[in-house]
DNA sequence: TTGCTCCTCACGTCACGTGAGGTGGC
DNA sequence: TTGCTCCTCACGTCACGTGAGGTGGC
């Protein structure tokens, strides 16, 4: 019979059989250069299904074969080899047992210890004192007032934050409200965008890896130099650096966050609530935060500048660029689509919006230096193969680079 | 602490903690370009090592921890992705465990089964009438006379043949003694020569596979025109090839084998004794072989020609080359040292008598060629990795190919 | 003619291990 | 100064699976 019939005779791929072809395990015919399996062939599998199921490797199989073949257990050397090999493999299948029976317990112990659900009522975290000096009106740059406050732990849990000009923003649940807020995401790349969850589906392993990485990375940038009080600045879209990394960190720092969704910034804060870390919650637009100008120690985009060029076109660094503090830092993570061109014109059907040519780590050092944000160094974390897709979008066998980057605003 | 300890800590090699951080499982930072592993991090391996126990892949943990550390399990949808994971590895597991239950079972049934020892009582097969006027007097070329002969199952199992000329050799036990045997193998490449473990102890799995390949190839090159009754021969020191296909070739063909050692000669007639094949068993020097002249169809050169090569510093094609019939055909195995040539230098400190420049498969074209034996064909089986040693002599660094080849004798 | 199967060869996968070639601290 | 540890990078392992590019029979 021919390669096709004999494997689906066994179930196996076609390669597997011609695996055990090459590597002598199987010896058919050819016959006008194809081969030809007979009965022999038949009982040569069965047998080797059978050693593998006894966990021999390929190797010991092919010696097994050839012992058995050429002495036909006529001899008491081979006798004992073989029957030294099969008592040895009953020994490891044995210890290999025990150790399931093991992990079968252990295992069942990791699921009944699960929590049963996850704990929302979050303890009342509020906006922690030290950022109410620096909040300002984004019109007038001047202190904004604080009315009908409640406080509670320590922290503000609600009151209106008023300017003389008519700017007001107000505090609820410890989350500040600026009048721009909207409840849901705008960017909808996935589903379940608001949960951690959205990494799972939508990103490859290696894409995950390199994002590992490239977090690692940054937090190594930034704890180099790390001491005293810090402000970090986080937002839109993605915080997960901060998610993991936070614990870290420390909890004399502050922590000022940001994101147009509501929905996002409240399932954020209730990812931190199990601690208390000093955060600032601000659900609004990049374009008017309520933040002074020169506040920020670091600036962290995670994902923030490729995210907002794929959805408004452009990367509010004009905005961000003012509030940070002079020596102060961006450190970040950044897709390049250089070697992708086709990848990127798909992005333009979700995003009409979208301008290719502005997705390139030139171009946001460029934008950077107009805020006097300059010493840009770049890191490649890595690049997907061109076989990864970690966006539908992606065109296959494009690759795409990941890289890390930093830059510091002069003195 | 540093990647040593961290290492030593876990008995892990350094290597795996590199992977793990490569792979974003492990995040130390980095202090002066090395490695710095705090508390942290050991928790993390800790966490490693219980998921790796329940046969998660590394990927998936690294999604455990990614999920775990953003949400800290304070998200609902996260919580039951995560149980998903833990039931369905507890799933795979016991089905794991049935496996491991039923391959112990299997595995027992099969060592019972195992022969206990070798039945070495050989039924009497004997000298095959077939081949009586083909024993011919290596001297005078004329048949030889068989006296004081002893029959019994349609073979001969004792006498004396001789020639007016003097010459002289006896069958006992069914085997054909010449004046010139010896007792034992002059050629001890291995221990245990005489077995067929010979190959176990000194052949590498990939050199076995290259040999098993070659069987294969030369066994396709035989039964491609092979009909009715043909005469094999193969000899000196190997017999191999014939022990693993000769149940394929069937048993209406004679096979004549040679050796000069009566130990090997025995034990491959041990071997073969469970089912009775028409063999002929000679023990003694290829150079005076009691066979006709253009007697053999096939002749086997299962490494018989590198063996004597090693051993004797020549291969005896002006003696092997007559006994070939019109038509007949050579096949064989060769090892070409073409790439090796301190391997080859090294052959000499054990075999004195060796000629390096004679190791080639260009000589042995020659050899064969002076004796009418052309139309020779080669095929590369494969090249063996630098690394690989298959014998003692073997230098590190330097491929060894491996070829099939035949040639046939001109009509 | 078309569709199907077959062929070889190269390369990917997974969780590391090994080895080359080189640097930095005690 | 020496020995030790550390670094990166490339390649090997094992049992296949996948895909390119091409041939041959029904």
């Amino acid at each position: 019979m021919k390669i096709g019939t004999f494997a689906r005779k066994f179930g196996l791929n076609i390669s597997t059989i011609r695996f055990y072809v090459n590597n002598g395990l199987l010896t058919p015919c050819k016959i006008g250069g194809q081969y030809e399996f007979d009965e022999e062939s038949v009982a040569d599998m069965q047998k080797i299904l059978r050693y593998k199921q006894f966990d021999f490797t390929l190797e010991e199989i092919q010696l097994l074969f050839f012992m058995e073949k050429a002495s036909r257990y006529n001899d008491d050397v081979v006798l004992e080899v073989c029957a030294e090999l099969l008592r040895n493999k009953k020994k490891s299948l044995m210890e290999e047992r025990d150790k399931i029976l093991k992990s079968i317990e252990d295992i069942e112990r990791e699921i009944q210890n699960l929590p049963t659900s996850a704990k929302t009522e979050s303890p009342p975290s509020g906006v922690p004192f030290p950022i109410l000096p620096h909040l300002y009106c984004p019109d007038c740059h001047v202190p904004l007032k604080l009315d009908s406050a409640s406080l509670s732990g320590g922290s503000i849990q609600k009151g209106i934050l008023s300017c003389d000009c008519g700017y007001q923003a107000r505090i609820e649940d410890g989350i500040i409200f600026t009048p721009d807020y909207v409840e849901d995401t705008p960017f909808k790349a996935f589903e379940n965008v608001e949960s951690v969850m959205a990494m799972k589906d939508q990103f490859s392993p290696l894409y995950r890896k390199f994002v590992a990485k490239c977090y690692s990375w940054m937090y190594n940038q930034i704890t180099e130099e790390l001491s005293g009080t810090k402000y970090f600045m986080a937002g839109p879209f993605t915080f997960n650096f901060l998610l993991e990394f936070i614990e870290r960190m420390g909890k004399n720092h502050l922590y000022i966050v940001f994101d147009p969704s509501l929905k996002r910034i409240a399932k954020f804060k209730q990812y931190l609530s199990v601690w208390n870390y000093n955060v600032v919650y601000i659900v609004g637009g990049v374009g008017r935060l309520p933040v002074q100008k020169e506040t920020i120690d670091y600036f962290i985009d995670d994902y923030s500048t490729t995210n907002s060029l794929f959805t408004y076109g452009g990367f509010a660094t004009d905005k961000l660029g003012p509030l940070i503090k002079p020596s102060g830092e961006v450190v970040g993570i950044f897709t390049a689509y250089l070697q992708a061109p086709k990848s990127l014109r798909n992005f333009k059907q979700n995003h009409p919006n979208f301008l290719p040519e502005k997705m390139t780590l030139a171009g946001l050092k460029y934008q950077w230096s107009l805020e006097k944000i300059d010493s840009f160094e770049k890191k490649l974390i890595g690049t997907t193969t061109p076989g990864e897709i970690h966006f539908p979008q992606n065109e296959l066998g494009e690759p795409i680079e990941i890289y890390g980057y930093r830059a510091k605003k002069q003195c």
